[in-house]
DNA sequence: TGTACATCAGTGAACGCGCGTTCACTGATGTAC
DNA sequence: TGTACATCAGTGAACGCGCGTTCACTGATGTAC
């Protein structure tokens, strides 16, 4: 039954994969590790050979889930030949694409409330995911000083992670996309 | 053992006001029953008397945590004067005493990634908390137009929910702190 | 290179636990006459 | 107003269930000689 390293290094990187997505659509505390590790194609018992708990599990699928956030952010501004970088980042996050995806999307605005109650390794995961948010957008802010770029960068992520959150709360489509709508106008118009 | 209307309503009132606390300050989902009713003084059996199932109390202590938060701003509004009341709203809610006491503060804040995935019931109450909040600000937006004075409203909520929770999932005081900072700076000189 | 053995990835059953919910029961409240 | 009875707020035990975690076991992989 056992398995070379580098399969087993394969399913370690699948499980935190599956989690990833799985805690972002369901939640933290509604996903179980007997659902994602059958839906890594195994059985619930082998979890602990990779991972000390749960809890180590949601602190390494924050990390995954900010290379995709951060790699589709800096994908969207690079492919807006580099001076309007900022409106499409803000663009692509505030979005009903990205409302409607969250299980690919931004952990901060899928998991927001659930992060603050969490223990200090994912927080500090979620930190960082924040720190590379901030730092991908403030390096396209336009702000000849650091400070005021990071402080608008702050500001924007602030009302970008609310922006997605509201509007996925809200059950009416129009009121749920004004709000997107509303808030990418007044970032644009920063 | 049986209890007067009155004392049965006073009952399903102080388990509201529990849950409410008790939601907010844990999540929903961390949030048992039993915990619930212990703090009110009964036993969990009881609990069917009042309501259907926990979905419905999750929906009747999120309208009754908007009144804790619609009232103190209010409150914060009326103690500035009136013309500044915007910017005293802002600066209540963008604050490290809301962010430091979330089982009294606002449900979208304390509990946004998991009221996206609520029942129906209670995201109507979630919308309800959304709109009220909206129309506390836009009355004090100093806008001309009612339109533009929503749109500033919608905007400044949003940053205003995702200051919050950014601010409590950030470990570092200082980080923490200047999130606070930098959305109550940027909505002040909206 | 070949053999003997230790390692450990993965299985599947089991652990205790707390969850939301149900139920038989108690006895004070509310109601009908 | 007084009496007989139905109602129902609250109790406390129990329900089935899924949770995170543990464990004995299997057998292929990796290692030491």
């Amino acid at each position: 039954m056992r398995k070379s390293k580098v399969e087993a290094a394969e399913t370690r990187r699948r499980i935190i994969e599956v989690a990833a997505r799985e805690f972002r659509l369901k939640g933290i505390h509604a996903t179980g590790l007997t659902d994602v590790m059958a839906q890594a194609g195994l059985t619930q018992g082998g979890f602990y050979r990779h991972f000390e708990s749960k809890d180590q599990l949601v602190a390494e699928a924050c990390a995954e889930a900010t290379r995709d956030v951060v790699g589709a952010l800096e994908t969207a501004a690079s492919q807006s030949d580099g001076k309007e970088g900022f409106k499409a980042i803000v663009e692509a996050y505030v979005s009903a694409a990205h409302r409607d995806t969250a299980a690919g999307g931004c952990p901060l605005a899928a998991l927001g409330s659930e992060l603050a109650r969490a223990d200090e390794q994912t927080r500090a995961a979620a930190s960082q995911t924040f720190n590379e948010l901030v730092d991908v957008l403030a390096k396209r802010a336009g702000r000849r000083q650091q400070e005021a770029a990071r402080s608008d960068a702050v500001f924007a992520l602030a009302a970008m992670v609310g922006a997605v959150t509201l509007s996925r709360i809200i059950g009416d489509p129009g009121t749920s996309l004004a709000v997107l709508q509303d808030v990418k106008q007044h970032l644009g118009a920063m």
